[in-house]
DNA sequence: TCTGCATGAGCAAACGTTTGCGCAAACAGG
DNA sequence: CCTGTTTGCGCAAACGTTTGCTCATGCAGA
């Protein structure tokens, strides 16, 4: 029973394997009634087409998306992964497409992997998640002309290839008019070394909110740690929050800034919202049980994973088509780790 | 450039195709100075050999292993995920193998996506997450001969499968025996009202060490949740801590249930640990973040993957080997949610 | 009746790889 | 010198599918 062949069909109608083939694809003329026939023995054998047959003669794909895990670490950080892996899966799943996810082997480039996959074409197409400002994965694809969606941009604007994003910049500029609305005017931006793109957006969001606003009082400091090492992170915090003229408003690149913030606030004895506004992006999980709430903004990883998951099938089907993007307006979440500034 | 095939290789050193595909596998009786030639030639050309011409010949495999999303919604809760299928993807990468994330479309079973991987030999192997006590999807794979590895356990301790499990068994006895330790006697155990067998083991661990403990003071609640519903889980918990009789330690079959019992007592006005203490089981990020920190049990997810990467490997090479098992000890991490019975 | 054309369906090649079988050459033993 | 064995390698089939070409049949028009 595991594997009834397009051979069994034809033995079974009496046609020939071409025929059955061209009845199954809806290629060649062939009438209705002998389609019919063809279709419901299919269905009575448990008929699935041979991916590996097809993808080999050429005509069809691989039925596979990949998405390359950056490192081997991959989502210890992002706890939404799994969520965004679901949705992704569910979104590809509809046009009959399954997921491959690619680690890096030892010793190996996400790059030469990437090549790899174009190399065997084990995959119809990729995802490409944390990009950044120059990103040399999106290079070589482009200019080998494989599919694929990334999610998040790089910094050319007219990168001609699809892409899905949250809209940092507005979400930026948003936090800024809403603590500026409740007095605040010392800002900091928590931010990181690497030079990723959302990172580039949610910053001019914010400078750019600022300059519009156009009020003097307004200062800024930006503080950076690297983006995946908890300790260093926790150092600039405290040295942040140490200083006499400590920003009353601080606004975290991500989440996980966020958190570490009102973790070390805490530990010093700065009552948050009363002495310190803080506020995240992403809306991950423990933002909601972290005490106090912690305001964020959600970027709906899951419409992001159902939009990228479309925009790549209909890539892959339609390979010149013009470029799509999509970009994704993050919804305020207002909890308890902001309030009116201090004094 | 890219696909260079073994036809190429074997014009390039004007060897024969069988020869040169017998010189990169190392099956036939091959020189070894012809070996090195047909290899550095391979090596130049950047080949890499075709998936799924290999798949196709029955020879080599599919070189995946698939990983079946239960439900649209997977991941939404365990927020573990993504690290999860990182290290699963590095465990396997190692044997040369991607991990494939099958998502069930709209209308079909899981079992029905089973069947169609089986049958289109789409995946070496598979790995089944969620077990249940008595599980159709085991039944089937065992039936069909099909390498699998659950991570879980299935009821039934004679299984003659592959898995890997964390002992819950373990660790509800020694949350018991730490909480009898510090002055506890009225005790809940928060648990699902799914068949999970985690569920069964994390139960019968509390129960048997109650019972070695003989002590007729302990009194023990147990009281049901569905798993997904949040509102459900708040009222169940809320009439719990309602009672005249309130235990004085809470048992979470998990940390998102134990996460919950934190809020509603919070809401209620009840301190934790002075009042309740609470203990949980997994260690989601949001574990740590949460106020006060919950104790729970890390149950080490990443070492987990990597286990079950391997033995779903060694079963694939070797189809006919006793079954293996990987029982994991959890490690209790103790935090602040816990603490001596109150009065 | 002959030509032209549409229709329905089959033959066979092709995709890239593995592998059973066989063959020539080299070589060893008698 | 004859026989038997090993060595090194090629031929060709096979995996399941798609598709260009061909062919027989039927039918309409001249």
């Amino acid at each position: 029973m595991p594997g009834a062949t397009i051979k069994d069909i034809a033995r079974e109608t009496g046609l020939s394997v071409s025929t059955v083939s061209r009845a199954l694809t809806g290629q060649g003329r062939i009438p209705e009634a002998t389609r019919q026939r063809v279709q419901s023995v299919a269905a009575t054998l448990g008929y699935m087409p041979n991916r590996a047959a097809q993808s080999l003669v050429g005509g069809l794909s691989s039925g596979f998306v990949g998405f390359v895990l950056t490192d081997p670490g991959y989502g210890r950080e992002d706890s939404y992964l799994g969520e965004y892996f679901s949705s992704l899966g569910q979104g590809l799943a509809e046009a009959g497409i399954d997921l491959f996810l690619a680690a890096i082997p030892q010793g190996q480039s996400e790059l030469s992997v990437i090549r790899n996959i174009v190399a065997t074409r084990r995959a119809d197409g990729l995802i490409l998640a944390r990009t950044s400002e120059v990103d040399p994965r999106v290079d070589f694809l482009a200019t080998q002309g494989f599919p694929f969606v990334t999610h998040g941009r790089i910094a050319r604007e007219d990168a001609g290839h699809d892409w899905v994003d949250t809209d940092g910049f507005a979400a930026f500029g948003q936090a800024f008019d809403m603590l500026h609305a409740l007095g605040h005017r010392r800002f900091a931006l928590l931010t990181i070394e690497e030079p990723m793109t959302f990172r580039l957006h949610r910053t001019e969001g914010l400078l750019s909110a600022i300059a519009r606003k156009g009020d003097p009082a307004v200062a800024l400091d930006v503080v950076t740690s690297p983006r995946y090492s908890h300790d260093r992170r926790r150092d600039v915090i405290r040295d942040l929050l140490a200083r006499p003229d400590r920003p009353t408003a601080i606004l975290a690149l991500f989440d996980g800034l966020a958190l570490a913030v009102l973790q070390v606030a805490e530990e010093m004895g700065i009552a948050i919202p009363r002495d310190l506004s803080v506020v995240g992006f992403d809306n991950i999980p423990s933002a909601a049980l972290a005490r106090p709430g912690l305001t964020t903004f959600d970027s709906d990883t899951c419409a992001a994973a159902v939009q990228s998951a479309r925009l790549l099938v209909a890539r892959i089907r339609n390979p010149g088509a013009p470029p799509a993007h999509v970009l994704v307006r993050p919804r305020p979440v207002l909890r308890a780790s902001h309030g009116p500034a201090p004094g």
